[in-house]
DNA sequence: TATTGTTATACTCTATAACTATA
DNA sequence: TATAGTTATAGAGTATAACAATA
């Protein structure tokens, strides 16, 4: 993201060329008005902050955060289906398919098909997929968080924290 | 989003009807772990909550947030050219390109060549614009930050957006 | 030469319908 | 009949290269 950083970026190109004489002034930052209160508009961008933060520390592993998000729980929940690690994620099953394959031609997880019901796929963490997301924790609490909980200081991180999840819960 | 309200939704299926005399507890919600620690994820799950809510809130005007954004910053800087309205939102100039494209034909906002530089097209909020403008605040005021306020306690709200933008700024 | 708006394009995410194999 | 995994597909959102007009 380019962000706020791009609004100091602004040239200031024409009036500095009319009136070369003039003021060295001008060619100001645009005024964000309201949409510094948006809570939504904040929400977004610092989203896409910490995402992209969060790529860069776990770069060496090659992992996106939903593909974080789904060895972290596949080895919290060992024995669970597609549809069962799917829903909990807010993953739709079709759109779960390609990111498994991509995880299972990794491998870094398996589907088995279950003796129970043949037509689900139990889902494994390999034991390559365990040491990758060991590795990958590492990275992520040691660059990753602990940048976060350097930024705002460990209690108002664990206050942004409740707060986001209360609105993910019960807004 | 179906987010973790399908958490619940977990059928009671296989072990419910293999041992129908065994114990009525079992299919038990997916354990979140680490999860729900990580704040990328929750920022996520709150940003998708929060702009739901906002389309919800604004469907009547049929505005998306990003749209909301730019009818804002043209209302509040008048005279800017798409360079630099797209990148004071991080759009990026050719995406922005339809983007105004769809406001344009709504009659919401127009384009005017620069008389200054040619190459630059300053941009305008109609009449029009400024009146659903008008309208979009007062519905986002009254029921989609109303909603947040009440969820969260003003002092919170507040404490929350400060952090986000803090995130967005400088993280 | 550089910049503005634009087109074309591609890649990722997300969303829905429908198929198959099992139940 | 319904469910699990899958395929196909369509639509957003996002990203880069390149072109015409203008500076």
């Amino acid at each position: 993201m380019t962000v706020s950083k791009t609004a100091d970026v602004a040239k200031p190109s024409r009036a500095a060329r009319k009136e070369p004489a003039e003021v060295a002034v001008e060619a100001a930052a645009l005024q964000l008005g309201e949409l510094s209160e948006l809570l939504g508009y904040s929400l977004k961008r610092a989203q896409l902050r910490v995402f992209e933060d969060f790529l860069r520390c776990v770069a060496p592993l090659q992992l996106t955060p939903a593909q974080f998000s789904v060895l972290l729980l596949l080895d919290r929940n060992p024995g669970r289906n597609q549809t069962e690690i799917a829903n909990t994620l807010g993953i739709l099953r079709p759109n779960f398919v390609a990111m498994l394959d991509g995880l299972e031609s990794r491998d870094l997880c398996t589907r088995i098909r279950s003796t129970n019901d043949r037509r689900s796929h139990i889902l494994m963490l390999t034991d390559k997929g365990r040491a990758v997301l060991a590795r990958a924790k590492k990275l992520v609490a040691n660059k990753h968080e602990a940048r976060l909980n350097e930024l705002l200081g460990p209690a108002n991180r664990a206050a942004l924290l409740e707060m986001l999840a209360t609105i993910a819960r019960e807004f």
